[in-house]
DNA sequence: CGGTGTGAAGAGCTTCACAGCA
DNA sequence: TGCTGTGAAGCTCTTCACACCG
C-alpha cells in the first residue's frame, strides 16, 4: 500500500478525518491533493517528529520482576530506546544478565550515567528506593525519569516525571464494569436502551465519562 | 486533618480549585461552606462513586516477569482488586506459587473465571498468544480486559479493552526531552526565554503538546 | 469571615465544509 | 474527479467571579 487516505487512517485510528487531517498539518503538508499520504514518507516524518529516529540510551534502576519485565519489552528498541545499563541494589544480582544486559550494582550509578551519556531513567524500586535513587538519577544529569513505584517525587525545575500506576487502569475498567451493572438495572427498570461506548479504548489517555449525579 | 479546603487539595493535586469544586459537586455537595470538605466522609463518596468498595476479582494470564510484577502488585488490593488466579500456559509453572497465589494452567481457564465470578481478566502473555486466550475470556464471560501484550484485540461489542503500552510512557519523556533540546539551540540563538511546563505529569493521560510546525 | 456551589465567560479542541490542487 | 489543507462554526472543558451559607 503505497498512499493512504486521511479517511482510511481516521476510520483505522477510530477518530474524525478532518482531525487526522489538522493534526498532519501541524507537522507540515506532507499529503498529495486527489491522492492521500505516500505511506513511507508519512512513517518517517511522523517518526521523526516523534523522537523515534533518535537513540534514547536508558537506564532501568530496580530490577525486580518489573524491571526485568521491562528490561525484556520487546517494544523498546523498535521506538528508538536502547537500554544501556540496569541497576540494582542488591549485591547478589550484580554480574546477573537480565534479558542480556548484566546487572550493575546502585554504586556505580552516577559512574553509569554519565559513561552512556542518559538522559532519561526509569525507577522500578519498591517505594521506598524510589526517591533517594530519584535524586541521585538527577544528580548525575538525569532530565527525564518515568516512575513505577507508587510514590510522587519531587524533582527539581526542569526535570519531567512521568508516574505509571498499574492499577489505575484496572480502576478505569472497574469503573465502566460498575456503570455497565448499574444501567443494566435501569434498563430493566425503565425502557431506553442505554448507549455505550464502543471505542478500541487504547491505553492512556484517561477518557473516564463524567459522573452524573444519581 | 478532619477536613480540607478546594483549595489546599487543589494545590496539592496541582490542579485549579474551581475545577476541583465543580468536579467535586457532580458527585453532590458534599462540603461545608465556610469549613471544607470532611475528609474521612469524602473520601467514602469518592471511593464509592469509583467502585473502590467493591470487591473485583481478577484473573491474570501470562506469569512471566510482567505477570509476576502485577500478581506482586500491592496497590491492587487496597482499591478493591483481588487476584482471583494466576493462569499461565506452561504446564511446568502449573502449582508454583507466585505471590502467594498458586498458578493454574490455562486449560482450567473457563472453570477458573466461572467459579470467581471474574468479569475483569489481565493479558499479560507474549502478543501471539493474547488474542485466542482473550476470546477464551470473553467466552467465559469476562466484559474487561486490561491488556499488556503488543496487540490490538478485537472483542465483541460490550466487552470494554484497555491496552496498556509501557513504551508510550518513555516516548512522551523522550518527546519532551527532544523539544528540551531544540528550545536549548532556539534559546542560544534567539532571545526570549521558552515556556516550561511544571505540572506533576501524572501517568496516563496523553498530556502530549500540540506540535507546531518548525 | 471563609469557603462552597455554580452561572457565565473564556479558552481550547473538534468538526464542518469547501477552496484549491494533482 | 478525489482528497488535502484550513478558515470558521460548534462544542466541550476550564476558569472566573460571586451569591450564598455555616
Amino acid at each position: 500500500m503505497p498512499t493512504v487516505s486521511s479517511e482510511e487512517l481516521a476510520a483505522a485510528a477510530g477518530v474524525n478525518s478532518a482531525k487526522l487531517r489538522k493534526d498532519f498539518s501541524y507537522l507540515g503538508s506532507y499529503g498529495t491533493r486527489g491522492v492521500g499520504y505516500d505511506v513511507e514518507y508519512l512513517v518517517y516524518q511522523i517518526s521523526r517528529e516523534l523522537g523515534l529516529t533518535q537513540d534514547w540510551p536508558v537506564v532501568i534502576v530496580g530490577i525486580g520482576n518489573l524491571g526485568a519485565a521491562l528490561a525484556n519489552y520487546g517494544g523498546f528498541a523498535s521506538r528508538g530506546f536502547r537500554v544501556a545499563a540496569l541497576i540494582d541494589a542488591d549485591p547478589a544480582m550484580a554480574g546477573k544478565p537480565v534479558a542480556g544486559i548484566p546487572v550493575q550494582h546502585t554504586d556505580d550509578l552516577e559512574k553509569i550515567i554519565d559513561e552512556n551519556g542518559v538522559s532519561i531513567g526509569v525507577i522500578a524500586t519498591p517505594a521506598g528506593a524510589a526517591q533517594p535513587v530519584c535524586d541521585r538519577l538527577v544528580a548525575a544529569g538525569v532530565t527525564s525519569i518515568l516512575n513505577f513505584a507508587p510514590t510522587v517525587l519531587s524533582v527539581p525545575d526542569g526535570v519531567d516525571v512521568r508516574k505509571v500506576d498499574l492499577s489505575i487502569e484496572l480502576q478505569i475498567l472497574a469503573f465502566h464494569e460498575q456503570r455497565k451493572a448499574g444501567e443494566e438495572a435501569e434498563a430493566q427498570a425503565g425502557a431506553a436502551a442505554p448507549a455505550e461506548r464502543g471505542d478500541q479504548g487504547e491505553g492512556p489517555d484517561g477518557d473516564v465519562p463524567a459522573v452524573m449525579p444519581a
